[in-house]
DNA sequence: TAAGCAGCCGCAAACATTTGCAAAAGAGTT
DNA sequence: AACTCTTTTGCAAATGTTTGCGGCTGCTTA
């Protein structure tokens, strides 16, 4: 599952391989984890400084309605991280520390079955995430009152 | 489980009560389903026309904040409602004909008790949706385009 | 390799959302 | 009712995101 099928996949669909938008890709990948739009813009940036923003918004769009990367509401933000379908994963968010974890999808086997079969919902959960409060910070309630 | 509950709930946090915040209530209120921060504007402003936009949002977070009002993500639209504390529910929105479902939480048990002790991950199941697609819009496939 | 087409990019302007600030207004106190 | 304190509002300016458009470029065909 390299970059190689990414193109290929672009390609066969028949979507142009810019220079562009492998900086673009680059810069998703190399992010590792979760990298939001501006920091996707500034990586490119760095080796092609006339990227523009524009170029960014719609080319992460387009890899998302491909399948390539997948979005992840982080709070207000939203982040991206190249899609494996090798081994897809869901998020848990945590709201007071902001942090993000993933999450096997086995554990969501059991509540798709449920919806597909009492309401013939068919849900997308390749983009799925769940907010909360992780273990960690729930565990340190105490420190952050609030005034 | 009126608007008086709300009302008192706002006061005793120390919020203070202004026409506009009231105006902006009553319109998510009368909105019934699922209101758009601009339709709320318009709302709010028939009554009130000096109403400010800056002011609807600044509202509908408090209110978000305070759980007065639930926020439902619809495509990349942000809705919102009166929160039910009575009979709190969740949501399927079907990507392709925009819809929103109310979900009854019992679903959810299941999840939230796993994500609870395999993780101690506290979920935040009052803002809950999500995406896929209807069974109306899975079983004629072939017709709607769109609509 | 040259030519042609369609899709893409960069720019700027439109639109959406958030924020700083001074004036205005709610809520308690006298 | 007047006073004071603090929050909230409206405006406008700052961000953040999307879109229209003319020129540019990847890709295909010959």
């Amino acid at each position: 599952m390299t970059q190689q099928d990414i193109l290929d996949q672009l390609r066969s669909s028949g979507v142009r391989l810019t220079p562009q938008r492998l900086l673009i890709l680059n810069a998703v990948a190399q992010g590792g984890g979760h990298m939001g739009v501006d920091e996707v813009f500034r990586k490119a940036k760095e080796s092609y400084p006339f990227m523009d923003i524009a170029t960014v918004y719609r080319t992460l769009h387009l890899f998302r309605r491909m399948g390539v990367v997948t979005e992840v509401a982080i709070g207000d933000r939203l982040h991206f991280e190249i899609t494996d379908p090798e081994a897809p994963h869901h998020h848990m968010v945590c709201s007071a520390c902001g942090g993000a974890y993933d999450l096997a999808p086995d554990y969501l086997h059991e509540f798709r079955n449920t919806l597909t079969e009492e309401f013939d919902f068919e849900p997308d959960l390749d983009n799925f995430t769940v907010t909360g409060v992780c273990s960690t910070c729930k565990n340190s309630a105490s420190d952050a009152p609030d005034a």
